[in-house]
DNA sequence: CTGTTAGCGCGTTCAC
DNA sequence: GTGAACGCGCTAACAG
């Protein structure tokens, strides 16, 4: 590669005989410019190749337009809808983002937020993991705006872009009962999963309970969101509960793995057997029967906290510190009841 | 979010009595202090809770530990999965990644070069999208090393990690001959698609060539390389040629759709049709029939292409500028052949 | 409208 | 081993 010498503003200012200042000025559209001399140094800019070094900017304005994004697992079909979702308006907005993976990993996590902050983001979009003490504290310390995707603390002080999944997971299981399965089973996130895992388990349980059924943690399974565990989960549920005739699962793929279980048992879905998931990821629409599901706005949820972020990073005014997006049900193939009945 | 004073470099070293070098060689661990120093420095980095400015290290250093990405689009299942292996690769050699979307816009492409050389990545990886003069033209005027993933410039002059898609088609191909089938369908890339594309239309030619059959165009149709334009391709196929048995297809959800036009049509895969993918993305071994499909190193793809871009960066020797990754068949159940006949 | 002048926070010689 | 001083490339007052 070759070793081209950096020109810089000061050879620009030189060349057109203007000062750093000006050349400054029309690089950045600042409009007090006369426009001859204008012209003039956009000339010499494309005659010398001159490209601003956004780092010196950085130092010199302290804004990076860069903004570090925290996600579980870029891999994951839900965790890469909600990026897309970001960097979209990341991108309208002028910001870069410098994205990361955790694995959900606490340490990780922490680490991750810190090398961030050293590069000077102008704020920080989290997504995922558990927000505990620690992780407040370097939030508090931090001196730019962080925005928490597709989660929640616990004490709800931080702003946060998320859908209410303890109604979505209830009205998921509402569906299941509403065609009359006596009989649901409930596949879980990991167990120790407070954000997603907790609060869907928990609608399971009210919906059970406001359909005057009882909870029965002998039909429930705790999976890793993965199609195996939904799979081997389904298998273990059929066996200890034969005259089960229905499940709700806390991910897609899961659903999809105890789809196949339950075909693999020889249990028709859904003419014997009702599935429902929760995402509504595309693998939702690509398998048959087609998945019913719990259509999570990922992309949404992504970009409205890439929003909400930039109104922090310009200071504008913030209507909502903490906005709940809005979900649906999405009932196709592997569920008899085709409409919510109200 | 409070407005935290920065303390810098200069604080501490008034703290802690030395000068500011002194600290510098503390954070960079430069061996050259003596340990009582040290040890003073560093307590009182952490009294102070000072965090270095990378920003400003990375003007004075002209290395910011940042690598860009361009990638197509990081919702897509199969840059996604690329994008993982370059993210944990980077995080080994502790680079961070700015990550940005393309959508295969020449324009756009272009410009996030631009702007990635603006912000003084220290390398750039380039995924996916066809290298045209401008491409080389503005990578040539680069003073940072620049990797081709997953694509190649066609006069093979740029540093680059892939496979050989050309071969992979052909023997993805060759299965479905050796099956004994007559009518061997074919649903490609967008047509002007000259990587990905071209090279895997090519090979199922080639394949058809080497066997004694006659190529035909109106058993070839090109889809979008997503699930429906797969769904629709095959139902095409299907009226155009009644007596076809088989399908490749260019992308693994193409194919999905293909298989599922033909469960439509009551057409038993593998029984009486054989479909075969391109990719081996979760959702081939997520849908049944089990997808068989080419197995494209897509992890490896991307942490080889980062890796080498680290060479580059940090003025390794080099062995190879242009990495070939070994491809293999996933033969699973939507074709009758399980092993490939030598 | 334009130029001068300070820094921004840190790495890096070069002396001591 | 350690410190003083310069400079990285640019923005931001402030003057004019």
């Amino acid at each position: 590669m070759k070793k081209k010498e950096t020109i810089t503003i000061y050879d620009v200012a030189r060349e057109a005989n203007v000062s750093m200042a000006t050349v400054s000025r029309v690089v950045n559209g600042n409009p007090n410019v006369k426009p001859a001399t204008r012209k003039k140094v956009l000339e010499v800019i494309r005659n010398l190749g001159y490209r601003p070094n956004a780092v010196a900017r950085g130092l010199a304005s302290k804004k990076t337009t860069t903004v570090g994004v925290v996600i579980p697992d870029i891999s994951n079909a839900f965790y890469a809808e909600v990026a897309r979702g970001i960097e979209d308006i990341a991108t309208m907005y002028n910001y870069n983002i410098i994205l990361s993976n955790s694995d959900l990993r606490q340490e990780r996590e922490l680490r991750l937020i810190e090398t961030l902050m050293e590069k000077q983001v102008d704020g920080l979009l989290f997504l995922g993991g558990t927000i505990t003490p620690a992780h407040q504290e370097i939030f508090a310390a931090s001196s730019v705006p962080v925005v928490l995707v597709a989660t929640e603390d616990l004490e709800k002080k931080l702003p946060f872009v998320h859908i209410d999944q303890k109604e979505a997971s209830k009205e998921a299981v509402m569906v299941l009962l509403a065609e009359g399965h006596k009989k649901v089973g409930y596949i879980s996130n990991p167990n120790e999963d407070m954000v997603q895992g907790v609060p869907r388990l928990e609608g399971y349980k009210q919906a059970l309970r406001e359909t005057g059924m009882e909870y029965d943690d002998s039909i429930v399974r705790y999976g890793d969101n993965g199609y195996r565990s939904g799979y081997q989960a389904m298998q273990e549920l059929l066996k200890a509960e034969p005259e089960m005739t229905a499940v709700a699962c806390a991910s897609d793929e899961m659903a999809v793995g105890a789809l196949h279980a339950l075909q693999d048992a020889d249990k028709k879905v859904p003419e014997a057997f009702s599935v429902i998931g929760f995402h509504n990821i595309p693998l939702a629409s690509q398998v048959r029967p087609l998945l019913s599901t719990v259509s999570y706005p990922m992309y949404d949820v992504g970009a409205v906290s890439m929003r909400l972020l930039t109104k922090y990073m310009l200071h504008e005014e913030i209507e909502a510190e903490q906005v709940w997006l809005p979900f649906s049900l999405e009932l196709r193939n592997s569920t008899n009841l085709k409409q919510w009945p109200e």
